[in-house]
DNA sequence: TAAAAACTTGCAGGCTGTGCAACTTCGCTC
DNA sequence: GAGCGAAGTTGCACAGCCTGCAAGTTTTTA
């Protein structure tokens, strides 16, 4: 019960909520045997008994059924960032932003882990895992410029963003393949450590 | 004359090279005008005096016509990444790979001025631009453990390709929306230096 | 010049995704 | 607790994407 259990006030909203949760679920099953290419949006509705039509009343195509997750809605990061501390630094702010998101996936570990299998094997959806354009990081884009008080045409923004978004995403696939139980945060704080450091090369292993 | 102008050996690939163009040409052209879910592959294989099913000789689906290009082939920024003097930084060394891209790049400034335009109206080209996933990126993360001599699940390489990857986007989208005329690689070598310096925050304009 | 290879095209067909119009379910109020 | 309006589900029709296949055409090569 990790995925309903977010104050769904009727029993309107928590259908809804076990509808997308199904129909996620079915998805992450069905392509993780077959592949993205072999199981159509048919074949998920049917898993998760509802019309095919339904499933284009939850998501716009049948990648976002893999990919986009409630508990990563971009809203409470945009406003963390806002209300991150002045005295760190943006890509710390990013970081700090992203604390609840990282909580989150950790608590449903298992649905993740798959998903991100899933995007590994199907690179196609890679991109969709933390956008990489969308209008969280737009917003993102502009917190940052008006926390730094450069104007918005200024280059440190989107290039913040934009790497905070390749370490965010690389962290979660190391995650994701790691037999380890180290929790995600850990692989997110090594990849931002490593980008504030200026990413200089490790000591080689030999 | 920048785009047909490569080696053809013969008159067959002379034209394969004018028809992609030409495709190419069209794609861009339709979209810029009236966006990207106003145009069909119906519509710019028509302006490009193709049938549709021609089209799909060339390119696997219609956001490939418009971000993929001939001069941006993988496989030389490979053969450079793997050829980069060993006592540059990895980062370093992916920046050296990029610049006869970057060159063929400004050579064929307008074309991708408007390529940029267009990726920049209708973001979910975005990631299309520097793969984000691929074979090439693959590729590189392979090269640079290598040149690291690290194991392939080391967390460093797949970190500094994402991040340069991301550098170079948002780099390559400044300089479309530039007026002046500042080439390429300036933009590229800002935001390159800014992630070897560990992205500090720039001084406020206040 | 003739055979082989490569390219183009039309056609048939499956899948994606959307607008629309019923129909059903749910929440709320009197 | 009856009923009204809002919200969700479904079927249907349809445009568009993309692929496989087979036939026809052009270029290369011998």
């Amino acid at each position: 019960m990790t995925v309903t259990d977010q104050a769904a006030t009727g029993r309107r909203d928590r259908k809804k909520a076990q509808t997308r949760a199904a129909l996620t679920a079915a998805a992450l099953r069905l392509v993780a045997e077959r592949g993205l290419e072999h199981v159509t949006v048919e074949e998920i509705s049917e898993a998760a008994d509802v019309s095919s039509r339904t499933f284009f009343n939850y998501f716009t195509c049948k990648d976002e059924a893999l990919t986009d997750d409630p508990a990563l809605d971009g809203n409470p990061v945009v406003a963390h960032l806002a209300a991150a501390p002045a005295r760190v630094s943006a890509l710390q702010a990013v970081r700090v932003a992203l604390d609840e998101a990282i909580g989150a996936i950790q608590a449903d570990r298992e649905l993740w882990r798959l998903r991100l299998t899933v995007i590994t094997q199907n690179p196609a959806l890679l991109p969709r895992l933390v956008a990489g354009n969308s209008a969280t990081e737009q917003a993102m884009v502009a917190v940052v410029a008006t926390r730094l008080g450069v104007g918005p045409d200024h280059a440190h923004p989107p290039l913040v963003i934009a790497v905070a978004g390749a370490a965010f995403r690389t962290a979660m696939l190391r995650w994701a393949a790691d037999d380890d139980a180290r929790p995600l945060h850990d692989f997110v704080d090594e990849a931002f450590a490593a980008i504030a450091a200026g990413l200089p090369d490790p000591p080689s292993a030999c």
